[in-house]
DNA sequence: TTAATAAAAGATGAATAACTCTTTTATTTT
DNA sequence: AAAATAAAAGAGTTATTCATCTTTTATTAA
């Protein structure tokens, strides 16, 4: 079990992929959003179609159609497609799975965990989609394998 | 979903209230742990089995029996209990679900990530379950609500 | 307007995680 | 030795996550 959920790690891929793939007016299509994350197609189907609806991404179906993401999309922070997946617990709960995570009742290890987690926070909120997809251009990192 | 899962949450989470509630000679019961960590306790029961055998708890049959952890259990780091039970992907899986996290393939979030994953890693590896039972001697922690 | 394209939607299936219940075995106290 | 105690073991259930397949709907190009 990784940090995120197979279902969100698909998302954030599928995200930064499109980002790379697409410049103003051009779409990319699902097959080879699947193919480039390595990620089973029908399963990102559902996910992006998901994304859609919340206003992450952006679609047009018919010929030449695909997936897309606008210029206020790619300004947003990845923070905001973790969330829109995996809900906010991952920001807010528990280390140890106690129903809330507080400072006058805290769990052994509240006060190190909190730190920890407060830097993920920090780092998916304060970094954009088009930021990450700065790396991709530039050939330093990978999607899949 | 947490960082850990809920197995291995209710797993932490028994080992501090075992180390908290016996000293030398003294066991502690299922049921009695069960209720103390706010955990189902025939599903605790069979995580705790699985800990015994894998030698991280001690426990004993028949009347004035149940589990306890040894001298050398206490000293072991908290690491031990997560990797028994969730294994070592937390502190070396890619964040994106990479089928290798590596540096000369990197996936966009990989530097940034690893930071993070390192510094839950050396909180784990570096405070024994002893240590975190202090603090619940102290009162100032708690393993449930 | 027809054919091609591509996403949307829905139904279903497999795998894993989470949880419950019952029976067995070991131990200790009386 | 008998009764009581408590964990060990194992079978079975439910829920959730992950994944696949098929059908439908919308769009566009020819
Ligand atoms: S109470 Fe557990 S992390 Fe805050
Ligand atoms: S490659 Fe993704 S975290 Fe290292």
């Amino acid at each position: 079990m990784g940090v995120f959920s197979k279902t969100c790690e698909y998302a954030i891929r599928s995200v930064f992929f499109i980002a790379h793939r697409t410049t103003s007016g051009s779409r990319v299509g699902i097959k080879e959003i699947a193919n480039g994350i390595d990620s089973p197609e029908h399963f990102l189907a559902k996910i992006l179609q998901d994304l859609s609806r919340r206003g992450i991404v952006q679609s047009v179906k018919g010929p030449n159609g695909g997936f897309y993401i606008d210029e206020i999309g790619l300004k947003r922070p990845l923070s905001d497609v973790v969330e829109a997946v995996d809900g906010k617990s991952i920001f807010t709960g528990c280390g140890l799975g106690l129903a809330y995570c507080s400072e006058t009742n805290p769990c052994p290890l509240h006060h190190e965990f909190k730190a920890i987690r407060n830097q993920l926070k920090n780092l998916l909120e304060q970094t954009t989609i088009a930021d990450f997809s700065e790396s991709l251009n530039l050939g330093i990192t990978k999607l899949r394998k």
